[in-house]
DNA sequence: GATTTGTGA
């Protein structure tokens, strides 16, 4: 188990013949003894996992029984049967399907849709009898639910177990509850393990079914996760993976995008051209300038090495050029993958041979106080780090260069900060109040900072869902809120529509809010975007803008693909956007809300969203900055909220009031109220 | 004067 990782290698470079502008520093690697073992262990069939299904292809033609005997994991099945039968709550530290004899289903968690589904279909598949999906083993998903009588196993994403849990708190449905993936500590999950927790003591004290719960995880902090299910017992499986050679730089580099770049072609000069390179930087514009230097420099005709295919890799991107990530170059060519965050974890690509980690990640912070949000380039933790490393073993050896020192590397937090601990709070806050619980005082593994837990209340006060802030229950609002998968601000503006007779407006524009941004921006195509989005714009707002947008879009008939390509709108987020759209518009019905529109009385509709995102409120400076009223009162500290929030709507019903309108999803702020 | 890591209901 220690010798996961091997660390071998040459750590004499030199790359000083190549013309980098700015001028290079070379990078010099150490070869250092690190840790002999990373922080993870894991079984290395993801066959089932894959993301795309380019990647599935390669799963070879074996028969399942014997795909299934290969697995690490299978001499020790009887085993493991025998410790899951004997303990109520069991951590498990590594991978496995399970199946299990019991009344009563089996609800395993993923943190993420892709991952529910197709283990769900590799299930099904190992289940064998000519059953498919949806009989004995199934799935539900947002928007999917592929399960029936029949289903004994069911596979769902962590979301979907916690709305399930806001309606059955006790999850009667089941006997036996996996959480997988555990270590990565979504906020989903995190609820989730005081919910299991809690539900399993209830279960047991009212005599009723138990509850089993088994935590899967790659961690080997298992203590922690142990201590919090009451010491319970933790299993290690063993994993396979292929050495991967660790170096370090021997002096720090604050410029991390040319030691990117140098350390890039330091390995292109050495190694084979099917070998594989990906790197990881932190955002889609540090991406575009380092695929744009790597892509001129190869070219040039003093560069030694086979010609280069660069490909990035970021969330933002349409999906077709996603997917080109996955095409295997050509016997000649050496393929680079340039990639944010997303190839730590939701996008897996075979062949890698080599990592470059530029050892930052641009992480999602919470300002409690202000109620925004922020992204900041931070250093990785020392778990996301073997987490990148391992990308590169899977095949076969590789190795992973690190632009920063080993005594960098130690001064890295051992593990990346819970989600939970650094995020906006109100949508967990009123979830738990819907099961009666005060947020304040729930057994959360790792409690987040009660300011922000605080603020979240203050929140969820404002829009009238509690009435005050040390309430355990919630107003009729408040549980009308609940009902709605949506942030506790948008839920609030759907509610408010009714009475200002623009529900259907509203449907459109809170779908496209709550949904990543709909309009692309390609750097080289500016002007075009320009003429194209101007028949769009409105005067009252960009809310407007993009509720004028989505009409076009549904107007058209047919060809969407290519209408969104002209009107550079992104195609998987606006048709997600219409997903969300009708599922709002069903629950609504389901409410007894009736849907009106209000035609061309825009100011309605203004009114309407401020109800719920009051607190984005923000006035253009003459430094053409935006600065929330929220900012500027807290600063002077006149106000109180309620006096701001009464101020706000003053302000916001004369004419020609100096507030601006603005909030954070908006891509060009301009309207003025 | 300029833009946004990644998930999820």
């Amino acid at each position: 188990m220690d010798s996961k990782y091997n660390l071998i290698g040459n750590s004499k470079l030199n790359i000083s013949k190549f013309k980098i502008k700015p001028k290079p520093t070379p990078i010099l690697f150490n070869k250092k003894n690190g840790p002999s073992s990373p922080k993870k262990i894991r079984l290395n069939d993801e066959s089932g996992k894959a993301v795309y299904p380019n990647n599935s292809n390669n799963k070879s033609k074996i028969s399942i029984q014997e795909q299934r005997t290969k697995l690490p994991v299978y001499d020790k099945k009887n085993k493991l049967l025998d410790l899951i039968k004997r303990h109520n709550t069991l951590i498990i530290l590594g991978e496995t399907g399970t199946r299990l004899q019991n009344n009563g289903r089996i609800g395993i968690t993923q943190p993420r849709r892709v991952a529910a589904v197709s283990v769900a279909m590799r299930v099904a598949q190992e289940y064998g009898n000519g059953e498919t999906v949806g009989d004995t083993v199934g799935y539900t998903v947002r928007f999917e639910d592929v399960t029936s009588k029949k289903t004994r196993i069911k596979y769902l994403t962590d979301g979907m177990l916690l709305r399930e849990a806001m309606f059955d708190n006790l999850l009667t449905e089941y006997s036996v509850i996996i959480l997988d993936e555990a270590h990565e500590r979504t906020i989903h999950t995190d609820v989730l393990f005081g919910i299991v927790k809690n539900a399993q003591k209830v279960r047991e004290a009212k005599n009723l079914t138990p509850l089993k719960i088994i935590i899967m995880s790659a961690t080997m902090d298992v203590d922690h996760f142990s201590k919090y299910f009451n010491n319970c017992q933790a299993v290690y499986l063993e994993g396979r993976t292929y050495p991967v050679n660790v170096f370090y730089t021997i002096k720090p580099h604050d410029d991390y995008q040319t030691a990117c770049v140098a350390t890039f072609f330091k390995i292109h000069r050495e190694a084979p051209a099917n070998h594989d390179v990906l790197i990881f930087l932190t955002g889609q514009e540090e991406i575009e300038t380092v695929a744009h230097q790597i892509r001129l420099l190869s070219k040039d005709r003093d560069v030694e090495g086979p010609s280069v295919r660069v490909c990035t890799l970021y969330a933002a991107q349409p999906s077709s050029q996603q997917m080109s990530v996955f095409n295997p170059a050509p016997e000649n060519m050496r393929k680079v993958i340039i990639s944010t965050n997303i190839a730590e974890t939701s996008v897996t690509i075979s062949g890698i041979k080599y990592i470059i980690d530029c050892g930052m990640v641009k992480a999602r912070m919470y300002h409690p106080a202000t109620g925004l949000e922020l992204l900041k380039v931070q250093r990785i933790s020392q778990e996301q780090a073997w987490q990148r490393t391992g990308r590169a073993g899977r095949d076969s050896e590789g190795s992973c260069y690190r632009l920063y020192t080993r005594s960098q590397f130690e001064m890295m937090q051992k593990s990346t900060v819970p989600e939970i601990q650094r995020a906006n709070l109100s949508s967990v806050a009123l979830q738990l109040l819907a099961l009666e619980i005060h947020a304040l005082y729930f057994d959360f593994m790792d409690k987040p900072p009660e300011d922000a837990i605080l603020a979240a209340f203050e929140q969820l006060k404002l829009l009238g869902a509690i009435e005050n802030t040390e309430t355990s229950t919630l107003t009729s609002l408040g549980n009308q809120m609940v009902k709605f998968p949506l942030d506790p601000r948008f839920s609030k503006v759907l509610l408010s529509a009714q009475s200002y007779g623009c529900l259907e407006e509203v449907l459109t524009i809170v779908s496209l809010l709550s949904v990543e941004s709909i309009l692309l921006n390609p750097p080289n195509k500016r002007e075009h975007v320009q003429n194209v989005r101007q028949k769009f714009c409105s005067p009252f707002g960009d809310h407007i803008t993009l509720l004028n947008i989505y009409r076009e879009f549904s107007n058209v008939r047919q060809n969407s693909r290519s209408w969104c390509h002209e009107h550079c709108v992104n195609m998987r987020n606006i048709l997600q956007a219409r997903d969300v759209r009708s599922q709002l518009e069903e629950i609504c019905r389901k409410c007894g809300i009736t849907i009106s529109s209000c035609g061309s009385q825009m100011d309605q509709v203004r009114k309407c969203l401020l109800t719920g995102l009051f607190m984005n409120v923000a006035e253009l400076h003459r430094d053409r900055q935006y600065i929330t009223v929220i900012i500027i009162t807290l600063y002077l500290g006149m106000w109180t909220k309620d006096k701001l929030f009464q101020y706000i709507q003053a302000q916001f019903c004369m004419d020609s009031s100096p507030i601006m309108f603005y909030l954070l999803k908006l891509f060009r702020p301009q309207s003025a109220i």
